[in-house]
DNA sequence: TGTTAGAATTGACATTTATCAAGTGCGAGC
DNA sequence: GCTCGCACTTGATAAATGTCAATTCTAACA
């Protein structure tokens, strides 16, 4: 692995403070992998083998049942997935596969597990993530359950609109589809959600989305940091 | 504290690996208490003070939007709620109410931090407990993403049947309209899946259900353990 | 045993969301 | 620049779910 890749890593909050040993001990143990797009990674179900860092593309995690998919979450650089399941040792509860081409460092799970039990440091880290990943997925249930289709699609405009500089203009940072599903909708409802939103300065163009009326969707929006918030 | 209470939170799988010392700081520090039904415990958007433990009577989870209510979890003796703001010394995703008359231990945050920082077998505990939290509720989502309403009551018959026995009749854990917010549907949609469900042998009489067709209620609810399974 | 308050059910209806079937438009590759 | 495929949109319709109001049931209690 290349140095930067490493230094890119070692300044993850999840191996930030743990010892150099058990740090050196983990990366010489681990892949460092270029995959192409729409490349199946892991299947739900499956044990788990490895832990994912995902350093340069996109990688969606998805679960099927009943005929039916639904996206669980988008995971861009450079950050962790299914931390959970390595720890616990158990299958996998979500399926993976890269959106874009990417490149993933796959670190053995029973190297992870090995240093939690042996780095206190590193064991303190994971408590960290874990808890952020769990009020991440609360936030995602209360969206869900608490809002309508189109609240959920203004809120996600207003986070993408702050998090991309808030200059009244957004990208969309995947497309429509997998926005729907992540919304937990069709793709013809999410049209529709746009047009619904129209009247409140929302103008689609492609994957840019023009907020013209910032006020009047915050109100349509009811914005709730217990929610849309997404480091506290 | 009595001597009985003391070893019923020992025993618990947060408590059962760390060290005497640093159990007994943790214990001395807490607060024993009793509350009546339907007492407001926790606000979301409230700093977390306590980790609490429920040792007695039934904790109601549940979260607030949009004048919209939605029950998150329903928390039985003897487990704890609300770690992961306690470590993150965070606010509250979730606020908490008794169901009945309910007995608590209330151990302050900062205790819980403290002793997570200097035990590293607590540590490794709380990861675990951490884990398990976080899949049960990828599992919620999953449920609530994947399902229609009368499916998710369906594998939830299933559930609470396996779990009392297996027998061909089940005792609802709690009322109607607590079940309701927890599949994520209104008490009158409940009452109309159950109507929906009775071709398939389910008989309601009051909190006691009769399944007297598994077999097609099984291929109706098609259960999958990575969704209805809550121990792995 | 009768009363009563709250829970549960039912019916009628509105709203939301999904489905299916055409279209339309845009971008990659020739 | 053309065209082919695919994502996206739109329309018509169906299904699922929510809302409101009225009624029935039930269990606690006088």
């Amino acid at each position: 692995m290349r140095a930067e890749n490493i230094q890119e890593v070692r300044s993850l909050a999840l191996f930030r403070s743990m010892s150099d040993e058990a740090f050196q001990n983990l990366v010489q143990a681990a892949y460092l992998q270029t995959f192409p797009a729409q490349l199946d990674l892991i299947r739900e179900g499956d044990p788990a083998d490895f832990l994912y860092v995902v350093l340069e593309g996109c990688v969606e995690l998805y679960a099927q049942a009943n005929m039916r998919t639904a996206t669980m979450a988008l995971i861009r650089p450079v950050s962790t997935f299914i931390l959970a399941a390595v720890l616990k040792d158990a299958v996998y509860l979500m399926s993976a596969r890269t959106c874009d081409k990417s490149k993933l460092l796959l670190i053995p799970a029973e190297n992870v597990r090995q240093a939690f039990e042996t780095d206190a440091d590193f064991a303190r880290a994971i408590i960290r993530e874990l808890a952020n990943c769990y009020r991440g997925i609360v936030k995602d249930h209360k969206d869900l359950k608490l809002r309508s289709a189109v609240e959920r699609l203004a809120n996600r405009l207003l986070r993408y609109h702050a998090d991309q500089g808030g200059n009244g203009s957004l990208e969309l940072p995947y497309d429509k589809r997998r926005l729907a599903s992540v919304l937990g909708m069709t793709p013809e409802n999410l049209s529709r959600a746009f047009n619904t939103l129209k009247p409140y300065g929302v103008e689609v163009d492609g994957s840019t989305i023009h907020l013209s009326d910032l006020k009047s969707l915050t109100v349509l929006a009811k914005p709730n940091p217990l929610i849309d918030d997404r480091t506290t």
